[in-house]
DNA sequence: GTCTATACCTGGATAGAC
DNA sequence: GTCTATCCAGGTATAGAC
């Protein structure tokens, strides 16, 4: 067993925990019993609870930013790539009903503890913000592209947030619909005709 | 110092906590800090931490009735009562950037803890859905009544959760402003013209 | 590298004096 | 009603054998 694989398989373990049980609900009882190695051997990989957390958070950053290429990579248009996005939604939709979203839980837990690892949970939100942004400046919404991208990004977490607490699969469908419909009303113009300022300042 | 009094204290004061630190990281020293009372003394009035827990959730859902109510009382208008919904993400804007909004931060600590009383703290948010979904009917809208509710609270979920990570005051106003803009065209009527159809499915 | 044993602390909860 | 003293479980972290 090398000292990596072991290591990686911690942070695999704890990544999920955390997901599923918050930060400091999980014990390293959890971890270990999942990993199937004694808790005392934890200290010969990482010298804290909270340097585990922090290997969590550095993987979390990495698989995001693999996402994020992904994404580009698969679809041509940047209206598209929002769409993969907007769709995590669907995709995740059974863990997000039970656990919420991995990334608005954890940065609100860490907010209440007034944890020092906020900072980087709130960077994988920040990762998203800029890819978003950069997408809907390729839109041609250069002005407002972080507005918007800030505004897609609060409908996702406030639709896992109530996803979460109702488990209403069918409300996250109906929303998914709503923000792919805004997002086309989007891409074809900040403001389409004049007759239609005031839904359109919804944009 | 009558029984009620010490106890109404604690209730308070562990509300308060519970938003501030989290149910799980508030502990009863935390709390008889507050109180200026000793830990032991809890027991008198309280069986258990669970229970003191039911009673924050009480005390919850009565404030947020006697809110509602007042509300209703204040606005003639349905999209007036709406609006007064909408604008609590400004009243309470520095707190919610600090921690979050109360009731969504609760129900999903309480979901990742698995605890029982996530229900209690669910039914808070039902109290807003149920009252939402009433304004809309009377705004005409009785067939998407509740989907429009659960619409507009997912947004201020959302906003509340980027508020609190990114601290961006801004951002809340922004967010607000097409909220608002948004009920405008909601209550305008559901499909204005028909040409609107794409853009007019944001509603 | 991984284990067992254990130190040490915090937190919830109880007992009983006042 | 409120206090002090105390118990006990569970958590993080360390020491040292293998």
């Amino acid at each position: 067993m090398g000292a990596q694989h072991t290591r990686g398989h911690i942070v695999e373990a704890a990544d999920d925990l955390f997901y599923r049980q918050g930060f400091e609900h999980t014990s390293f009882a959890d971890i270990a019993a999942a990993v199937r190695i004694s808790r005392g051997n934890f200290y010969y990989h990482f010298k804290s609870k909270d340097d585990i957390l922090d290997a969590v958070i550095c993987r979390r950053l990495d698989s995001t930013r693999a996402m994020l290429e992904r994404w580009e990579l698969e679809n041509e248009s940047p209206a598209a790539r929002i769409r993969s996005f907007i769709r995590i939604l669907i995709a995740n939709r059974a863990d997000i009903m039970r656990y919420g979203c991995p990334v608005g839980t954890l940065s609100a837990e860490l907010s209440k503890l007034d944890h020092d690892a906020e900072a980087g949970a709130v960077k994988i939100f920040t990762l998203f913000r800029e890819w978003l942004q950069r997408q809907f400046s390729l839109l041609g919404r250069e002005a407002d592209a972080d507005s918007l991208a800030m505004h897609i990004l609060a409908r996702s977490q406030g639709v896992a947030a109530l996803a979460n607490a109702f488990g209403d699969g069918r409300f996250v469908q109906d929303e998914v619909d709503r923000m792919c419909a805004w997002l086309d009303a989007c891409a074809a113009g900040p403001r389409p005709t004049d007759s239609q300022i005031g839904e359109d300042r919804e944009i």
